[in-house]
DNA sequence: ATTTAGCACTCGTTGGTGTCGAGTGCTAAA
DNA sequence: TTTAGCACTCGACACCAACGAGTGCTAAAT
């Protein structure tokens, strides 16, 4: 049962042993602990010899030749992955009812979904809005406000409504107005952002009149695009201090200069496969200026149209089982929905 | 010239030159240092005894016996209050060379002013938007958009304008939108945010089948007023990093909860005394949560409308004759435009 | 072939001790 | 009032010993 590349029932039982009990602790774990609460049947010595193998593995490390051990990166991917294989582990019952009993309707959870995820599970907690690809523009408006200034509207169809006060330009065509809403209606209407921003539309000879309007208009677009794809929302900062780890500045500075730092979140949540549910980003192995941090994140869709991701960002030594159910849970309460 | 109640010539020339040390070295300062570097023609037992009496008078305090001093707040306030009142000290010339280098126009100074600040002293910045009660309401327009979906504008006069979509009243009042928008007019236009927000508007018999639409309306209006008022916009939190006081993690935790409290912020910066240009709050004793920081900031004005207050955080050992220069020197930027 | 008891070994932690030197306060003379 | 001189304080640093938690290894037991 036992081969150099899988690994055996004992050393797998052992290993997530090691992991739950940093998970709490943070200290390191020695072999005669492992037998008191987990191993009682075997000796100190056997699994001495087990954890040697184990950390010539790379699951474990020693802070110094007389300590415990201490999980490394690849030791907390496993401990994920066997999460994530083993749904029934979850204990998704318990969310459920303290979510339950926070909050009324499930509307008011998605509004406060990244700060309902910090608290719970008491760590930093991030959402970030999905691409625009899909967003499409319903209509555009020129609303004719006073004295030479409009109001130019740009509708989505997912809600939102970006508007900004221009300078009409000086003309004496009539029903101006009207004839630029007619043209800006067919020229955007049931268009994809993307669609817009990329094509460079000439503006054919009976459009000339307009040029200025439909560039302004053009960027509006560009900016309101630009806009949604940079929002991020990180909610619960300061829970990084609950965490012995974050006693050392030098954590919390590159703590902070990662979650400041939002292309940086984008680049590392997102992963290349995206069709995976759950993404796990563990240590530096998954990206170097992560340092001994995880970013846990899963992504959501709320009636029917995808909606973003959310996600925590913690020490290594995360709760993943907690996570995991949190961000599990709250993905069923919105496609429910 | 040396009485009980005033501080001698000398007495405050050491005052100075301590804090002056201070806030470069940002470690105790000694008698003999003082003699060297700045009055090497009298021996440091004099400048000891000066210094015992400093100290007496609340001045300066020694981390412990055999060390050097260090300022208290009241010693940078002392060393504030000299700096303001003499003005010529401030060296605006470099100042705004600096600006002039990195930023071509006024108008980019306006919009970045926040993280200009905090690059140019190199300590955390934070921007607050003035307060509304002198924003007016031009204009409320409701719009027509499809199916029973309607727009609502709220036009106000500082060029912001803010929109939502609303559902229409099933009604069978001819013109509905067209009346609306009389009525709208008629009720708010011109009025203060303030008054609109605090006026329990009785609903007229006359407008019963518009009262849905008049609440929608005043919700927003009390939305617009509570979002603007609640905005700050901090740059450079890391900044922080580089003054030494804040490898303890401790005083970074309380910066954190400093600058990610904005109604703490809001208070600590408005002072009664609406008057003064300048709010410098010191140390514990201006309020108890600051700790050992301190908050410098400014009230300005554009084109002749007070704008808000702009100033900086950082530790109590702050370079306050360039801060004060530079929101000083943004000061005059903003209204000479 | 595994497991285990036993033992030597490593090394961080803790606490004690001694020395150095920066800096002070105080006193007595200038 | 100033200053020289001196005793004193106390943190910083280095060194050392003892402790103990934990390991790896080996040889015997299963």
């Amino acid at each position: 049962m036992k081969d150099n590349k899988g690994l055996s029932e004992r050393r797998k039982k052992i290993l997530n042993a090691l992991v739950d009990s940093y998970i709490t602790n943070a200290e390191p774990i020695s072999s005669s602990a492992i037998k008191d609460k987990y191993m009682p049947d075997v000796s100190t010595a056997t699994i001495r010899s087990e954890l040697a193998t184990l950390e010539e593995m790379g699951y474990l490390s020693q802070p110094h030749i007389s300590a415990g051990r201490v999980p490394s990166s690849k030791a907390y991917k496993f401990y994920v992955d066997n999460i994530l294989s083993s749904e029934s582990q979850m204990d998704t019952q318990q969310i459920k009812s303290v979510l339950a009993t926070k909050y009324a309707s499930i509307k008011e959870i998605v509004k406060d979904s990244a700060k309902i995820v910090s608290d719970v599970t008491n760590y930093t907690s991030m959402l970030m809005i999905s691409s625009t690809d899909n967003i499409v523009v319903n209509d555009v408006k020129v609303i004719d406000m006073y004295d030479g200034t409009a109001l130019v509207l740009i509708v989505t169809n997912n809600g939102s409504i970006k508007d900004k006060t221009i300078k009409l330009p000086e003309t004496n065509i009539n029903n101006y107005i009207e004839v630029a809403n007619g043209l800006l209606y067919r020229t955007f209407a049931g268009k994809r952002l993307v669609e817009i921003v990329h094509s460079h539309n000439v503006i054919d000879a009976q459009l000339r009149d307009f040029e200025q309007l439909f560039e302004q208009v053009l960027n509006m677009i560009i900016d309101y695009k630009n806009a949604r794809e940079s929002q991020i929302q990180i909610e619960g900062k300061d829970k990084i201090f609950n965490y012995p780890e974050y006693n050392d500045v030098n954590n919390v500075k590159n703590f902070l200069s990662i979650v400041n730092d939002q292309e940086k979140l984008h680049e590392i949540v997102n992963d290349k496969d995206g069709s995976i549910e759950f993404s796990v980003k563990i240590g530096k192995e998954d990206d170097e200026t992560l340092g001994d941090m995880a970013i846990v994140s899963a992504k959501y869709k709320f009636s029917g149209e995808e909606m973003g991701q959310l996600g925590v960002i913690g020490p290594q030594r995360m709760d993943y089982k907690k996570v995991l159910s949190v961000l599990k849970e709250i993905g069923t309460l919105f496609e429910n929905n």
